[in-house]
DNA sequence: CCCTTCCGTTTACGACGTAAACGGAAGGGC
DNA sequence: GCCCTTCCGTTTACGTCGTAAACGGAAGGG
């Protein structure tokens, strides 16, 4: 009767749950610190969700009053900015698994793979802060979540670019790549939290009336157990083997033409 | 100096702009009504944005006391499922251009093609709203957005069930077709609203802070006009053709296997 | 010892979502 | 005509929000 279906590993679930660590020491010393504020802010995020959030609970979190906060953080919107980066960050700093060090790589199909499972990894891990990640108004026009930095932008465009990808090339491989991976991976976010919400309300009777709906379904009363599976990493991974593919013939025929329109999308 | 390039047509934007007519008559005679009231929430959403509309503000646009909106609506978070259902119910009610009429269609390619016209155009009307329709959760676990109704989930199931799709490629379909236009729709918009936000605070020196941040970052720099031109609408093209010939593939070679995992992703 | 600097608290204000009581207009039965 | 019910927008009120401004006490150097 669960959803999910536990017949293959999933990596990067596996690196989430090993990395819930320590999460609250209530009533803090008081060392009050701009890194501490944000932290607590996704660890509250992450445990009562974000519309929960609010200046007054993120300070009592901490022990102490909201007002203390705007010591360190200019607001709110700019708390939920620093959120953002912050958790983005993590993409760096934690080439301890076997996974995601995106300094040193063999070659830009292992880049992108290695950054794909890096950025589901964050996603998976923080599934109530990536809708923030995804949907908040980038720095740049031309920063695309979820790669929400320059330096993330800079080292993608560096990668290929060292790869023989033109610059045509590697901007619509940015864009395509970005698409895929915002896309995805807020579908899988989506689906956690909704089953985290359809668990919140029973509702009693949910059972009988789903039935009663799905009468004049046909369609989807037949596939209704196929829906219910979750696929969710098998279908990233060839999603993004897909996407890998087209970069390739994109990059073995570049040579010939200099075209500049729909060289990929 | 500007963003845009104008250099082809965009079918979904000309929808768009044509669409725009008899915005607001100010002070209504007060025929309130639930759907007049929808109406002037995406109305309000899309000329202030979903952040400034609060049930005073929104009364007042129709003339009216907060309070008044809600006998007809059960409160704020209602409100805005209303407004997502009445954006993406338009999907319906327009075949009077030469797009989208979902009802007959000429092959499942037809119709997968129209239907992401048509939630193209939905997303560029409403730019300010197509996030809500991406994030909100789901009536059920298994409606993926920007596809929110079991009428269009059925329809999408019952139209490639026709062409031959087995289940488990037809919903594998629906969940790849579901990320797709999830991943680039809300990038577009986003992409939209960064624009918008930028031209709100000029800054001054945004010239010379921009060129001073990106020297350290040479690839950007050079790709910095590449970035920024905008190929949504060839970009989207290429990526639904990609889409429509892996799922082409997959139906023609379906008679073969019947594996449980990984027809596509 | 005092004076400055730091930093968390207290107080206060306007705006928000919304519960509850209110009032007046419309309309049908007598 | 009159009254009583039903409808529907308004008024009032409460608790919570983000945050500006004033406050107070601890730390530390002259």
């Amino acid at each position: 009767m669960t959803t999910t279906s536990d017949d293959g590993r999933d990596p990067d679930l596996v690196a989430v749950q090993k990395g819930s660590a320590a999460a609250s020491e209530l009533t803090r010393p008081s060392g009050l610190d701009r890194e501490r504020i944000l932290q607590a802010a996704i660890d509250f995020i992450d445990e009562s969700g974000l519309a929960a959030l609010t200046m007054r609970r993120l300070g009592s979190s901490l022990g102490v009053e909201a007002m203390a906060l705007y010591r360190y953080v200019p607001g709110r919107e700019d708390l939920l900015d620093g959120v953002v980066d912050r958790v983005v960050e993590t993409l760096w700093d934690d080439e301890d698994g076997d996974d995601v060090y995106i300094g040193d790589h063999a070659g830009w199909q292992d880049y992108l793979v290695r950054l794909a499972h890096g950025m589901r990894r964050i996603a998976l891990a923080h599934p109530a802060v990536f809708p923030l990640i995804a949907s908040r108004p980038p720095a740049a026009p031309w920063v695309r979540p979820p790669l929400r930095s320059l330096r993330l932008v800079e080292s993608f465009l560096g990668t290929l670019s060292e790869a023989g990808f033109s610059d045509q090339a590697a901007v619509a491989a940015y864009r395509a790549y970005s698409s895929f991976l915002l896309g995805h991976l807020l579908l899988e976010v989506t689906q956690i939290g909704a089953q985290v919400s359809l668990l919140d309300q029973p509702e009693g009777d949910a059972q009988a009336q789903r039935e009663t709906d799905l009468a004049e379904y046909p369609n989807l009363a037949r596939t209704e157990q196929l829906l219910g599976q979750d696929k969710s990493a098998a279908e990233f991974e060839e999603s993004l083997e897909n996407l890998l593919d087209r970069l390739e013939r994109v990059l073995h025929q570049a040579k010939n033409n200099d075209g500049e329109v729909g060289d990929l999308a």
